[in-house]
DNA sequence: ACGGAAACATTAGTCGGCTAACGAAAAAGC
DNA sequence: GCTTTTTCGTTAGCCGACTAATGTTTCCGT
């Protein structure tokens, strides 16, 4: 599509939204032969640095809505990822804890993710690379400040 | 999630997820008050540069798989947005078509496209915006690319 | 001319986002 | 201490993305 919808005088969302879907499609196929689906990559980030996590803290964590998790947190535990316990002292909070498998994948998803920042960012140099992560962050407050 | 998933040496991919979901959710605010869902507004694009494309074609533009865009036109056929036709010679395709209100708005749309650049890139110098459009695109051609 | 291959749209089913509505448990207020 | 409010997780339902499978129609090769 990038050069059939230059309609706009500022082409930006387009171009956003091309490189969304593509990044999308790529992490998909990056994980799904870890069995793990796009997006709960970051759940188990959460839970690699910190186990026993509820769901309504990964939601903030991530910036995600709380439902999301939930759902997301039932896939995994299908998928033999996580399990639900009941939290010790509160009885409204459920602890998301890592199984075996789900800590077994840490080094293989890391270096899933690095390969596909390769591949993403390829021909981009060092400093490049810096000012466009710097871009993203900076966009992802600026949309989240006003609201 | 900004300062807590730093666990990668290239934290890249966690941020353009932060961004992506930050833009979804931005996009989905701005365009709900005219009935257009988020993704729709680019079959409109199309359709506003060559009105009655078939949904294999409008997929093809917007790198989409062809099912996405069947489904999308036929929620939108039921907004009242666009509306399918046969192709006169070719009983395999089918013309998808802008209804009066689908080309009425565009004028609203651009102005919303437009705002939304803007809150997510404040801050951004006049350069910076087109380094940065020019990275989002050399990624998706990264990731399209080696396919 | 006809039979197989290719192109096209659709349906079905999965997953990841969201909001709205619920119910249960803890906290706060009186 | 009891009621009200807040917090929390889940369910239900919408939409956008995908793949796989189906059924037409056209096209091509023989």
């Amino acid at each position: 599509m990038q050069d059939r919808l230059r309609a706009w005088e500022d082409d930006f969302v387009p171009s956003f939204w091309s490189a969304k879907n593509a990044m999308l499609q790529a992490a998909g196929v990056a994980f799904e032969r870890h069995g793990v689906r796009e997006g709960q990559q970051f759940v188990l980030m959460c839970l690699w640095r910190e186990d026993g996590l509820s769901p309504g803290e990964i939601a903030r964590r991530l910036s995600l809505a709380t439902p999301t998790v939930t759902r997301t947190v039932t896939r995994m535990e299908t998928s033999g990822l996580v399990e639900r316990h009941p939290h010790p002292t509160d009885a409204r909070l459920v602890s998301v804890r890592l199984t075996e498998r789900g800590q077994g994948l840490r080094a293989a998803l890391d270096a899933e993710m690095n390969a596909l920042s390769e591949r993403a960012l390829r021909g981009f140099g060092e400093e490049e690379r810096r000012a466009f992560t710097r871009m993203l962050d900076a966009l992802t407050a600026n949309l989240r400040a006003e609201r």
